[in-house]
DNA sequence: TTGAAAGCGCTAACAT
DNA sequence: ATGTTAGCGCTTTCAA
């Protein structure tokens, strides 16, 4: 079995090139003069032994490692993939690169993984915790370490925020629908009262009230979120005295669950009644009808997210929070 | 502004502790045993300094990294994701981490790439090239670094392959029409005439063969890989004198397009019309009818990609070569 | 234009 | 049970 061999150093071109370990570094970093000739012969010299720097030595000594860590629940869920394509898009240009890691939301496993890129010197790190705690991110910032989190945090010192503007979402797409002439539109809500779904029931009623419409909490109704609660969610809407033209799902999940109670009683849909999402998952574009929805940019926000941290790595101070809005997709359904 | 704190490390502690640097090393190590009483004292200057061990400096005296760079075209694809998922998976418990870059399936990039994680010394590399050739991770394999490839590749010297074994997939799909009692049975590919896609033809001829079912090369339709493509492909399909029961589309995007068609002729899937997919993706769920798709089991095949690296890494010789299948997902199309 | 040598933080012979 | 010291591969003063 071919065992790993070492691979050629600086000093090894160095003697091959028959100059000193200053000249092939200074000849490779460029930050000092050095003679034609004396350059073709560590180039030589580089090429014969087919030398690669090691960044690991660079790193050690520059105290820079060129690595962000970027650390979410579950890297398979697409809002947490794109994020991560985003992070990358401003990375790899800059020759950073990205460590992703996956905590499923176990708060145990998030501060291992945070005091690991801790021992890992990380330059940067963006945290997407589960909870609405910071203390995970804490190791991190006191060691220094530029801290982006990213989700509906409320900001901690030192620690950068970007999260995506739920209640202005939420209003938008309620607007949308008062725009189009719907006057009953249903909320199709998850049980627990906080977080982003809260947001867009804020932003809903905000919405209404700009237009005067009267709230009515019997258009409210919660059910568990995922595809059979929108079904749930939407019998127990059209079955009221004064069913909904219009209704908003707290996502896209929802959204199609409510579209299965629309076909399963004959509605057409967005005639007879319409339906909206949020977060513009792919299926909302092949489902049919296509579902209309918000969507939030989690590519540009991962975009932002690496630009935070970037500067942030280059001595800018932390700005504690940002907002990214969201986008309406018009589609078949609304 | 708060300049970024130099961070102790194992000689600060080891002040701080009245001993000599090896013992803090022993004590943190285990390597060697240490009296209580140090051990004490030792605990005590790393938590009053807060002192993390810096795992650069390690990985400079054992030559490893304990890191593993995962290089795909775009890690917005939900496969990539999986296997992404699935490598760190077991990477993360064995105290690995894993470097994500996404090439654009571009090989200048590909290239840079490759040669950045060699710099960086990564222990190992999961690449996944968007055209056939390996030249790609040849720098990699020279330099001794475990490298397994992903996709339809042929086995290089020094190189793992995994891959799905399109041709059992595509005879495991007919199969189970046949099984249904389907005898004409058509098939959606791509334009380009090799490729998973034309494995996949060529294992539903197999299965034809197998059950004694003439070919009808009218039966295999090209089309363009993508929803309009699928719902073309699906005319004409059944614009033909005798129009299949059943349909085998190249992906599950190709079969939403097919079901577009059969939708707009007013066929019932699948009872006038069956319709399978191959990939799983999300959507198959959601979308009516579901889909009946082959499942290639992304997250597997990169927990078994993981596997085969750390092995490496610990010295196993290149296997060369090993197949997933697929397994087939029945739902409502089908 | 070029070198010598001191570290960056850690581990592991090789002492004691 | 504990300490001294030589590197791992590089960059960078300081000198020539």
């Amino acid at each position: 079995m071919a065992r790993r061999p070492r691979p050629s150093g600086i000093a090894d071109v160095a003697a091959r090139a028959g100059v000193s370990v200053t000249t092939v570094s200074h000849s490779l970093s460029g930050r000092r003069p050095v003679a034609e000739a004396t350059r073709q012969r560590v180039a030589e010299a580089i090429a014969e032994l087919g030398y690669q720097p090691n960044e690991l030595a660079r790193s050690m000594r520059s105290q820079r490692t060129n690595t962000v860590a970027l650390i979410v629940p579950d890297i398979t869920n697409p809002f947490y993939t794109s994020v991560a394509r985003g992070l990358l898009d401003v990375l790899t240009p800059a020759s950073y690169v990205g460590i992703v890691c996956n905590t499923d939301a176990d708060p145990e496993l998030e501060q291992k993984i945070v005091q690991q890129m801790i021992t890992r010197r990380v330059d940067g790190i963006a945290f997407s915790g589960y909870y609405e705690h910071h203390d995970d991110v804490a190791p991190a910032v006191a060691a220094g370490i530029p801290t982006v989190m990213l989700g509906h945090h409320s900001p901690a010192p030192g620690v950068d925020v970007v999260n995506s503007d739920d209640h202005a979402s939420g209003a938008d797409a309620t607007r949308y629908l008062l725009g189009k002439g719907h006057r009953k539109i249903g909320f199709i809500t998850a049980p627990a009262g906080s977080g982003a779904p809260a947001e867009r029931v804020r932003g809903y009623q905000t919405a209404l009230s700009e237009f005067g419409v009267p709230l009515n909490n019997n258009l409210v109704v919660r059910a568990p979120v995922g595809r059979d609660g929108g079904a749930e969610g939407m019998r127990a809407l059209l079955d009221q005295d004064e069913p909904p033209t219009a209704v908003i799902c707290t996502n896209d999940i929802v959204a199609i669950g409510a579209l299965d109670t629309a076909r399963e009683r004959g509605l057409q849909v967005p005639d007879d009644v319409a339906v909206m999402g949020f977060d513009d998952i792919e299926a909302a574009r092949l489902i049919t009808p296509q579902l209309t929805t918000m969507a939030y940019a989690p590519r540009e926000i991962g975009q932002a997210v690496a630009t935070i941290l970037l500067n942030r790595i280059d001595g800018a101070p932390a700005t504690h929070h940002r907002r990214r809005g969201a986008r309406l997709m018009v589609r078949e359904s609304a």
